[in-house]
DNA sequence: TAGTTTTTTGAACAAGCATTCAAGATGTAG
DNA sequence: CTACATCTTGAATGCTTGTTCAAAAAACTA
């Protein structure tokens, strides 16, 4: 006999947000019962305490963006159009002023090595590359595939770093197309 | 009239350690000072306080970086071969059990946007950037040498990421062979 | 050796931390 | 309306945090 609640995906939107920007260490609970408006007693009971919260926050940001990438590469006939598509994404994303690298990729670093949060994370990455291997197998014999998507994955934890300190989105765009030369590049209007 | 004093550069190689493993926010000076075996007032009369003992950790690493850096690409002739030992040589990090990535690149992406040391580990990273352009504008234009030495700068925060839940040495190496088709991978003994 | 300066010590401090819990509010069921 | 289960509240918990400081020790000066 459920009552009615505070909506939770509202909140784990803001606390991804938070978490996102500082860091797990650096994000503390009360700042996060500000951004939610939520009192210590609700998040306790919702998600049980500090990594409970993170650990939904890091579901909630990497569901949304693996389906995000499945939904932008659906498209069996432009896969690697729909590629460059995305990585370019990705560089406008890195020129924004509030940006702050992918979420994912910053908890990965920050978490220690014991954490079982850093293989829930890893999970979420292999997931993704997994998404580009399967995508690219279409095209490409399995090895290449693999090659090929690998090559994909260091590059945009690559540019996620770059463009965190670079504002120069030519020199980032210069750097995909040299690294991934093999991608139709200029087949894309802009 | 100085008087002997404890081992200054010991103690930033202990602190650096500490620092580079579990991250700015989650290094308490509790256990900073059990690290480097120094008292509370010690440390607050040498580095000022955490914020002073963390930026010359910073200092501490990345001026070895970046004379490591140099010592290996000073030889003209062998510039890019030197490249492709320096790139091997990470990947080899990568793969130790204790490999924590780059202390740079984790400081880089958790310290908040406001924080001055940001900036101050941003110009390490322009730096060692500015190094592999120099050497490369002895053999290409100016503009070839920056775009090349930005591509790299990707390749190496990617594989920083990427090593850092990726056991695959051969995985990575294909990638670097990859996207750095231009660098003579071929004549290197392995 | 005596005097001065610098360094080390470690207890103490206030502020902030994650977390708890008993009491109150709110919704549902009968 | 009453009874019950669930959710919300917010003050209080004990612990950890970064930092200070007066006193003791050590090192140099003359």
């Amino acid at each position: 006999m459920p009552k009615i609640q505070f909506d939770r995906q509202d909140v784990l939107e803001k606390a991804t947000s938070l978490f996102w920007r500082e860091g797990y260490s650096a994000t503390s609970m009360q700042a996060l019962f500000e951004v939610t408006g939520l009192k210590p007693g609700s998040v306790y009971l919702a998600f049980g305490n500090k990594e409970g919260l993170f650990k939904e926050s890091i579901d909630f940001y990497g569901k949304r963006s693996v389906d995000y990438l499945q939904a932008k590469l659906s498209n069996d006939d432009t896969i690697e159009q729909g590629i460059c598509e995305l990585l370019l994404s990705l560089v406008d994303e890195s020129t924004q002023t509030d940006y702050c690298s992918c979420f994912l990729l910053k908890s990965q670093l920050e978490l220690d090595n014991q954490t079982s949060l850093k293989l829930h994370i890893a999970d979420y990455l292999l997931t993704i590359e997994n998404v580009y291997i399967n995508r690219l197998a279409t095209i490409y014999g399995e090895e290449e595939a693999k090659q090929k998507a690998a090559s994909i994955m260091v590059h945009i934890f690559g540019i996620r770093v770059y463009g965190y300190h670079t504002n120069s989105k030519e020199q980032i765009l210069g750097s995909l197309r040299l690294g991934l030369s093999w991608l139709p590049w200029s087949q894309l209007a802009h």
